[in-house]
RNA sequence: GCCCUGGUGGUGUAGGGGCUAUCAUGCGGGCCUGUCGAGCCUGCGACUCGGGUUCAAUUCCCGGCCAGGGCGCCA
């Protein structure tokens, strides 16, 4: 590098230090060469500032380095700041040196500048290049601020943060298929849920405890909203019930996307999404009034059955934004979720959709350990394999509740996105494991 | 796993039983002192794999692989 080192970002250069020398680092976006003018477009990782080269202003060997350019080589500029109404931004830097640190390799494997668009498996297969461009690395600068501001959110309610195995011994939660690993002698599996841990941590008195951790289900899924690894947002706090950990998520989510829409405006201007702050509290919609709902437009459902892709498209067109659906029948809820002591047919449970995508479960937790002997029973799982939880409720268990947030899905809300894969740096689906 | 659609230069596309396989972008060369999707001239670069039908297949048929969309599965 010469030597030298960056002293501004693209998006430092303002008009207010003309006449200041800068240095700045990044990658050739486009060179515009006039003949007797060179602009060079240098985009680092929050914008792009003009490098413009009158050929009389500047040493001829500079000039003819400048021609020699290809686009995304890594290049450092050495120049001077000065206004103009002609450049974007109202600012450029006059060049009075240049290092190429890195040169490209062509043909690019798809086109960064966007002018031609590439399907998402092109740009998964070379990621590193899709995330050059400022539209696709909007997407994760809003989901690093969306999981920073969760976890203020939650440790200034009193969270902690825990960390739970992703190795596990059994498949004994039921419901999903399991990724099978080899662990020395034995076989294990890839956790599908911190859901079990989450809950001895109640018996442990960490009274309230959130993770934020990859999940894998072995689902032979292929849509837009599924992906093999994602990242669960999960917590779970004693002496709570459902309703007060659904006013914990309705908060968290509209703090999340203020915190968005205040510290991220370039980017979801980039992405052309229009952030609204839904109002709360959020409706909240009883089970059997979401099944007449959906029968109404036409969607057959009956009661008992968990939603089909059809009722959550029917109620994303009635509902829009953020809601809840809530007391979903028992049999349909994992034998952790507590039934209504006066209902049991109904459960303390649920679901917090956007539109009509799930991105989020809950309930109020059995905490009684006979209760939830018996519910692991009639679901039919083994309660032998489910010795070392089931302990944690023989010894005072605080009654308890939580919920999982997929970090994925949330995301898609706040960016507007459509493809789950997009928010994900190196998605893992039916097909793909690399890169 | 099922259904539908597709696979053509690096990327994104048009087309089509025999002809120099279309266009954009890109890349190479040339011109150009205010570009900002720069412009103009010029050149380079492609029919997914296997089998079948046919005098002839990139094109039609079958199968594989891969992809896109939908559904299912997803406590």
């Amino acid at each position: 590098m010469n030597n030298w080192r960056r002293t501004k970002y693209s998006r430092e250069v303002k008009p207010e230090i003309s006449g200041e020398e800068v240095t700045v680092m990044g990658w050739a976006h486009e060179i515009r060469d006039l003949g007797g003018i060179i602009f060079v477009l240098l985009r680092d990782r929050d914008g792009i500032i003009q490098i413009t080269a009158p050929s009389k202003k500047i040493d001829k060997d500079l000039f003819e380095n400048l021609r020699k350019i290809r686009k995304e080589s890594v290049i450092a500029v050495k120049g001077i700041v000065q206004n103009s109404p002609k450049a974007p931004g109202g600012v450029e830097v006059i060049p009075h040196s240049l290092a190429v640190l890195n040169e490209y390799k062509q043909p690019l494997p798809l086109d960064p500048t966007e002018k031609v668009r590439a399907e998402i498996d092109t740009r998964l297969d070379s990621r590193f290049l899709d995330l050059r461009k400022p539209a696709v690395n909007a997407i994760f600068k809003i989901k690093s601020r969306m999981l920073h501001s969760i976890r203020l959110f939650l440790e200034e309610n009193e969270f902690l943060e825990i960390n739970t195995p992703k190795l596990v011994a059994s498949a004994t939660e039921g419901g999903t298929e399991l990724f099978p690993i080899t662990y020395f002698e034995r076989e294990a599996f890839l956790g599908q849920s911190p859901q079990l841990y989450k809950q001895i941590m109640m018996s442990a008195g960490f009274d309230r405890v959130y993770e934020i951790a990859p999940i894998f289900r072995a689902e032979e899924h292929d849509t837009l909203r599924h992906l093999n690894e994602v990242i669960s947002i999960d917590i779970e706090a004693s002496y709570m019930n459902h309703e007060d950990v659904m006013d914990i998520l309705e908060k968290l989510v509209v703090q999340a996307i203020k915190d968005v829409r205040k510290n991220c405006s370039a980017q979801l201007d980039v992405l052309g999404h229009e952030l609204e702050i839904p109002a709360t509290p959020f409706e909240r919609i009883r089970y059997e009034d979401m099944i007449d709902l959906v029968n109404s437009e036409g969607v057959s459902l009956d009661y008992g059955e968990d939603m089909s892709r059809a009722a959550e498209k029917a109620m994303g067109e009635i509902m829009g934004g953020y809601y809840f659906i809530i007391d979903w029948p028992s049999s349909i809820k994992p034998f952790y979720v507590m039934p209504d002591e006066k209902n049991p047919e109904k459960s303390f449970s649920f679901d917090l959709m956007y539109r009509d995508l799930e991105i989020s479960s809950g309930a109020m937790r059995v905490h009684k350990h006979d209760l939830l002997v018996d519910r692991i029973k009639k679901q039919g799982l083994n309660v032998d394999s489910f010795e070392k939880y089931l302990a944690s409720f023989e010894y005072g268990m605080p009654p308890h509740a939580g919920w999982g947030l997929g970090a994925e899905r949330f995301n898609m809300s706040l960016t507007g996105v459509n493809n789950i894969r997009e928010t994900v740096l190196f998605p893992r689906d039916r097909r793909r494991l690399t890169p």
